[in-house]
RNA sequence: UCCCCGUUAGCUCAGCGGCAGAGCACUCGGCUGUUAACUGAGGUGUCGGUGGUUCGAAUCCACCACGGGGAGCCA
């Protein structure tokens, strides 16, 4: 094992003339007459270390083996460079091939490969440069969320992964059962009997830890749900999953305003997070995959967001003098093109949209006094739209049992979700924000699927 | 799910009715403290699949599969 310290990070860190080890996988390799060099990365930064061997130092059966994809140790001195690429390099005295590769049939070239072609290799994929930064910079944003909220009190809450509860409503869900689909027990009536099934009633994949977070927040105030969810949604784009992670934080004595700024503050938070931390990577993405990406993520950190009403940004739509492919009107949903105007054209920074018409949003929602719109927001951002979705929930229980029966919902799946408001109701208010989205817009990737280590989608889940 | 576009060497692509091509990778060699090194030579194919049109199909048509972009649904 490597310990703390000798990560190739920490090496490039010590001083000329110390001996060091350096073990990890050949990103490529050059040879000249006199001396080897080889690009050695153990994923624990964006820069390789130069190891450089001088012919004769290494039994030629060995320095064979050591070509692009082999895993190695090398121990020697760490030595200035004379090179312009890095300060310093491994002088190299020993060294130990673990595995070779042979460079006729792996697939991993120096030069650029198509994000498609590395999907199709998943399990080499994150010994390349963007995926490695991918995968740093996804693990340093997981690392923030945590600690933005661990920093302001918040619990940490495990949602659960199946449900039995009918009362998400979110989007599709993925079916849990044992039961042997050859041979299905049935009812008298002739349906599918899950009570025969493992948990003695129809089980899902949940598709949010809301309702289970809202539960919490009655009891500790202030929590948060990190973890998978679920989307059975014939969705095929560069920006939906059917396998996601979902941040949910939830706040009980907050209204609208209070989770409008917590959104702001705790996007700002990441973003600086993942720009103090992750910088190499950064500039990779900013050089070589979108060259807006830092001085985007700069601009948000810094400046404050907008916010406008619904009613506003319609307001705006219909000024804008265009023609829309999706009319706008009052009580229209938005759609992409608005979205993408508001905050692409008009504002050119995150916008938050607030008060949107109760019709278009969940059943959940608190009802403003003007008895048409409802404390939802949603959180728009240049590039990827919808980033983060939210809304102050319903506190009264005669106002949330009366939307529950005119939308027609099943009263009792929501027996304790009603009885929250029976006993002990406060105002609470929260948000989700897709992890998957949030990577996108910090590394200007542009299919979702670049920035989950196995990504399941419709038809697909390899690997 | 809908609308467009694509699928040819390991990778990226050209060829668009008449001999299957290039660059890179790879192998062997030259040169060189190199940085996606440079350089000479060499091998590389079920032209996504199945049917059809045609004297002849990588090329035209149909269907299917897969991939990409856009839309819907959403995070």
């Amino acid at each position: 094992m490597i310990e703390p310290g000798e990560y190739i990070r920490d090496i490039f860190t010590k001083s000329p003339g110390t001996a060091v080890t350096a073990r990890g996988w050949v990103k490529t390799r050059r040879d000249s007459k006199g001396v080897t060099f080889v690009q050695l990365s153990d994923g624990s930064c964006f820069q390789d270390l130069q190891i450089v061997i001088d012919a004769g130092t290494i039994p030629e059966n060995v320095l064979r083996e050591a070509t692009t994809g082999a895993c190695l140790a090398v121990s020697g001195d760490l030595v200035e460079s004379p090179g312009a690429g890095q300060a310093v390099e491994l002088k190299a005295k020993e060294m130990t091939v673990y595995g070779g590769a042979d460079p006729a049939t792996y697939p991993l070239q120096k030069k650029g490969h198509t994000m498609e072609f590395l999907r199709e290799i998943a399990h080499l994929r994150p010994r390349s440069n963007t995926f490695g930064a991918v995968f740093r910079v996804r693990n340093a944003l997981s690392f923030a969320v945590h600690q933005f909220f661990q920093e302001r009190g918040f619990l940490y809450l495990h949602a659960p992964l199946i449900t039995t509860s009918d009362a998400e409503g979110a989007g599709a869900m993925f079916g849990v059962s044992t039961l042997d689909m050859m041979n299905l027990p049935r009812t008298d009536a002739g349906a599918v009997d899950f009570g025969k099934d493992f948990f003695g009633k129809r089980a899902h994949l949940t598709v949010s830890g809301q309702l289970e977070a809202e539960i919490f927040a009655l009891a500790f105030s202030n929590v948060y749900t990190f973890g998978p969810t679920f989307r059975a949604e014939n969705s095929n784009t560069p920006r939906h999953l059917a396998e996601f992670w979902m941040i949910e934080p939830e706040m009980a004595f907050c209204d609208l305003d209070g989770d409008r700024k917590l959104a702001e503050e705790f996007l700002k938070y990441i973003i600086a997070y993942v720009l103090d931390n992750c910088a190499a990577d950064l500039e990779f993405f900013n050089k070589r995959i979108d060259n807006t990406v830092l001085s985007t993520l700069e601009h948000v950190a810094a400046s404050d967001f907008e916010h406008v009403t619904y009613t506003e940004a319609v307001d705006i739509l219909l000024k804008a003098g265009r023609d829309w492919e999706f009319p706008v009107f009052w009580g229209c949903d938005l759609q992409s093109e608005h979205e993408r105007y508001l905050t692409e054209e008009t504002f050119k920074k995150p916008v938050v949209v607030t008060d949107y018409p109760k019709e278009i949003k969940a059943f959940y929602m608190r009802l403003n006094d003007d008895g048409k719109t409802v404390r939802a927001m949603d959180v728009l951002a240049p590039r990827i739209g919808e980033i983060i979705g939210g809304s102050q929930r319903e506190e009264r229980y005669d106002v949330l049992l009366e939307k529950i029966r005119t939308q027609g919902l099943p009263e009792e799946a929501y027996w304790w979700y009603l009885e929250l408001r029976k006993y002990g109701s406060a105002p609470h208010a929260g948000f989700g924000l897709g992890l998957e989205r949030m990577l996108m817009y910090l590394t200007g990737m542009k299919n979702i699927r670049d920035v989950i280590p196995f990504p399941r989608t419709p038809g697909y889940a390899e690997f």
